[in-house]
DNA sequence: GGATGTTAGATGCAGTTGCATCGAGTTATG
DNA sequence: CATAACTCGATGCAACTGCATCTAACATCC
């Protein structure tokens, strides 16, 4: 009788959460240092820049960023209040609304980039050869 | 010139941040289904298993955890408050105290497992082979 | 031994997240 | 068209997290 998760699965899934942690833990000071948003920030402006002209509904935002839906809710007005981005009226269903970057907002992405992309590199970049990044990323594609 | 990050290591933070984020919510559902607490939880009172009769110091579980020390002193309350764990002053440093895990956290743990062990498979194991996983799991280990 | 610095752990407060639920609008069914 | 079922997004409330700070107890240095 072999037991479920075998081993090597255990150690990946611990492997996974500490490695995420660890990594997650210097973006994030690195952004706080430099008086930067979070770092879910980033990935909704992100987004919308590459959403362009169009904008994203709430819900599309939503699931390409895997979030909860109350919690983008929140995440909208602040963005909105900061200015980062706009909030429309959807014409197509009264309900809904349509996100869009401002100018601002995309300053703001990039102003954070420069920050987040060089914490990405200590954080992942230097820890690995480009041959490792290849292989973990593709082995962290099968996990979605 | 070549780029900071290169394109490798930007998808290998993607597919950590998306994995996990993934995996997580799939484990965290699947204990709260069944009215189990968080996965937090789970990771004290093992921890504390495998300590043993000598239970560990909170600084001790904190680093174990890389949690927070405002964070473990919380997670400790509560896990004394539901009787899982006791706090017991430390002979050796008057500040400190030392944590042991109880009869009932014993027993929590390991019920925690079945679920949780369910669900690692279904996360992580159903998705790759033995050898992937193995590889995934020393990728990993280089980013801590 | 006494001043100074450091470490262990707790806690008040503000911000964030999770959960449940709501209200408004849309779609499906008859 | 009427009604039922569903989808979109917001929100009250409770739990949790992050930050700063506090108290008490070591440790160090003279």
């Amino acid at each position: 009788m072999k037991s479920k998760p075998d081993q090597a699965t255990v150690a990946a899934w611990i492997g996974l959460s500490r490695a995420q942690r660890v990594a997650m833990s210097v973006v994030e000071a690195r952004l706080k240092a430099e008086g930067l948003p979070a770092l879910s920030w980033y990935d909704a402006l992100w987004e919308l820049e590459k959403a362009g002209e169009a904008g994203l509904r709430p819900y599309e935002l939503e699931r390409a960023m895997l979030f909860e839906q109350y919690n983008l809710s929140r995440l909208a007005q602040r963005l909105a209040e900061a200015g980062l981005i706009n909030k429309e009226a959807c014409e197509a269903d009264a309900r809904g609304q349509t996100l869009k970057i401002t100018q601002a907002g995309r300053e703001m992405r990039r102003r954070m980039w420069e920050t987040y992309s060089r914490a990405i590199e200590e954080a992942v970049g230097a820890k690995l050869s480009v041959s490792e990044a290849r292989s973990l990323a593709e082995l962290l594609r099968k996990l979605e």
